[in-house]
DNA sequence: GCCGTTTTCGGCCCGACTGTTTTCAGTCG
């Protein structure tokens, strides 16, 4: 069985654990956490890149020692060092570690003192009383993890990013109104745009006689207080998400919003730049000594140590820093620098509405064109349409655009890729349109090699132009269907044709690493909405958000081009 | 275990809150 760099990850996450329940070094720990990491963003599989005889030690976080664990993994599928620990410790004492409150110290202990090896005997052991007796525990916690064993069990997950918009938006509301406050925002991953948020970070200046911690523990849909100090608290809402809250001065705002905003391995590699300036960086400010030299924005954090401003969507020490330091921050698209649309549906298929609203509704947005791509005959469940059905459509498409001023609507298909690479319609039909997306909607299970071969066959196809959706995946629902995206990627330059990132919250598909690789190897990506109403134009910002993550300019992404530069790059030359 | 415009050895980010303690350890972010 392959070994793929998850599996690699997953082990160094088990060492790490296992390391820290033992009391190892927290800084040995942290270099298999960091290097799990690593491996987990690689675009390229680490297996491929040791048959290739590439030196892995290039890899950050990568030294001789875990160069040569991960060569031991791909080769043999386990590590002797984790088989050691595993002989050390029970196997599922690991996870004890995801009960918040437990950390390895008091897993240790449980396991030491009370034989405790699993989530069944924690619960019984805190139900019996018998955990309150151990040294360093009480009552209290005793019964904190009882609460948090319930949690566990109810799975606590993350939630994606729409969802967790439409929770911020009405709490920082809420807080915005509270007296003394001036500013509320929320930071954390959620500033980062990441795809799903564990937890909302939100931040607040204030008086400092603001009763912003007892209104924001008050509100009316906290269903838990966890935490509430004079400047930080932590709830649960009735929707299960956690919510921090944090207070600081209005001279503080830039350190504390960059502090809270994290990503906590940016935050690190921040700080100790300033350490070695002879600074200190907290959520208080940059300081100098006991002087407070910076803080009041975060350009003034970055500035005090050098660099320039940095993106919150790049705030994941991926290179951010270092390109910073270079000069070479990419300027990133903004949604305001889309021109248009290349993937949208209408109630001809499954979307909800008609051509004509949907062009009013892209228009409204100040876009110049608009893709209409329904589904093809194969996806029945789509009323995906025959080719009499979109001939009918293109017509009606024709009427409309010399009816219609300042908008453009472009004929296209989302035509599914059958299983042999073949595309749903015949070549004539397919030669009449604008665009033809390719899209996977079938046979996700097939093996990598044939999954990939499938996509590249299908984009051989002289009029293929775009390819949906690439990795199929649907966030916390369905995994990605096993494709080799860097040869997807590297066949769509060769082949002239591009790549999706499909704005749905729960498909953000590229994945922002794979955006990064599409603009190293030259292949713009379209950044598309896939709306089945005139609602979901307002996906787009979340699109945009996972293409800054994935490092992409206004160049790399193909419908920022005017309908005038984008025409011919429509039309397949290869 | 990694890493080096102060180092190949000696560093490795920093603070708040809780609960169990009699001054602080553990956990979290």
């Amino acid at each position: 069985m392959p070994v793929h760099n998850a599996d690699i990850a997953a082990i160094f996450e088990e060492i790490a654990d296992r390391l820290e329940i033992e009391g190892a070094n927290p800084f040995r720990i942290r270099a298999y956490r960091n290097a799990a990491r690593t491996l987990g963003e690689l675009p390229q599989e680490a297996r491929a890149l040791l048959e290739k005889g590439d030196d892995l030690t290039r890899l950050p976080g990568i030294g001789d020692d875990l160069a040569a664990k991960i060569k031991e993994i791909a080769s043999t599928g386990h590590c002797s060092l984790l088989d050691r620990l595993r002989r050390e410790l029970p196997p599922a004492v690991t996870e004890l570690l995801q009960i918040p409150g437990l950390g390895p110290k008091r897993v240790k202990a449980l396991y030491h003192d009370l034989d405790v090896q699993s989530v069944e005997q924690l619960q019984r052991a805190a139900r019996e009383g018998r955990i309150r007796a151990l040294h360093g525990f009480g009552e209290k916690t005793e019964l904190n993890i009882l609460q948090s064993l319930e949690a566990h069990a109810s799975q606590a997950r993350r939630f994606k990013l729409s969802m967790a918009t439409q929770y911020a938006d009405a709490l920082c509301a809420y807080l915005q109104a509270a007296p003394g406050v001036k500013q509320v925002v929320v930071a954390g991953s959620f500033r980062r745009m990441r795809e799903t948020v564990g937890d909302l970070d939100i931040l607040v200046t204030a008086a400092a006689d603001s009763p912003a911690i007892q209104r924001f523990t008050s509100y009316d849909e906290v269903a838990e207080v966890l935490s509430a100090g004079t400047t930080r608290a932590s709830v649960i809402l009735k929707c299960g998400m956690q919510v921090d809250l944090r207070v600081v001065a209005q001279e503080s705002y830039g350190a504390a919003l960059h502090y809270f905003t994290g990503s906590k391995s940016h935050n690190i590699a921040i700080r100790r730049i300033a350490q070695k300036l002879g600074l200190k960086i907290n959520e208080y400010g940059v300081f100098h000594g006991n002087k407070h030299i910076a803080g009041e924005d975060e350009a003034s954090v970055y500035r005090s140590i050098g660099l320039p401003y940095i993106a919150p969507e790049l705030r994941e020490n991926r290179g951010e820093i270092e390109a910073a330091r270079a000069g070479r921050l990419p300027k990133l698209v903004e949604l305001s620098d889309l021109r248009g649309d290349l993937h949208a549906h209408t109630k001809a298929s499954d979307g909800h509405d008609s051509l004509r609203d949907m062009a009013l509704a892209a228009q409204a947005l100040g876009l110049e064109y608009l893709a209409i791509t329904e589904h093809s005959r194969h996806l029945t469940i789509a009323h995906g349409l025959n080719p009499q059905q979109l001939a009918q459509q293109c017509d009606e498409i024709d009427r409309l655009n010399s009816a219609l001023g300042g908008i453009t609507l472009l004929k296209g298909i989302e035509v599914d890729i059958l299983e042999d690479g073949s595309l749903d319609l015949p070549d004539a039909v397919l030669a009449r349109l604008d665009l033809v997306i390719g899209a996977v909607h079938s046979h996700f299970d097939l093996s990598r090699k044939r999954q990939t071969e499938r996509i590249l066959r299908a984009m051989d196809h002289p009029h293929f132009t775009l390819l949906a959706h690439p990795s199929g995946r649907l966030i916390s629902q369905r995994p990605p269907y096993d494709v080799d995206m860097l040869r997807i990627i590297r066949h769509a330059k060769r082949r002239g044709c591009f790549l999706e990132l499909n704005a749905q919250p729960e498909r953000l598909d590229l994945i922002d690493t794979h955006c990064q690789a599409a603009q190293e190897e030259g292949v713009l990506v379209s950044i598309d909405s896939d709306a089945h109403s005139t609602f979901d134009f307002a996906n787009l910002r979340y699109g945009v958000g996972q293409a800054r993550r994935g490092w992409l300019e206004k160049n790399n992404v193909l419908n920022t081009r005017s309908l005038a530069a984008l025409r011919p790059l429509l039309k397949r030359t290869m």
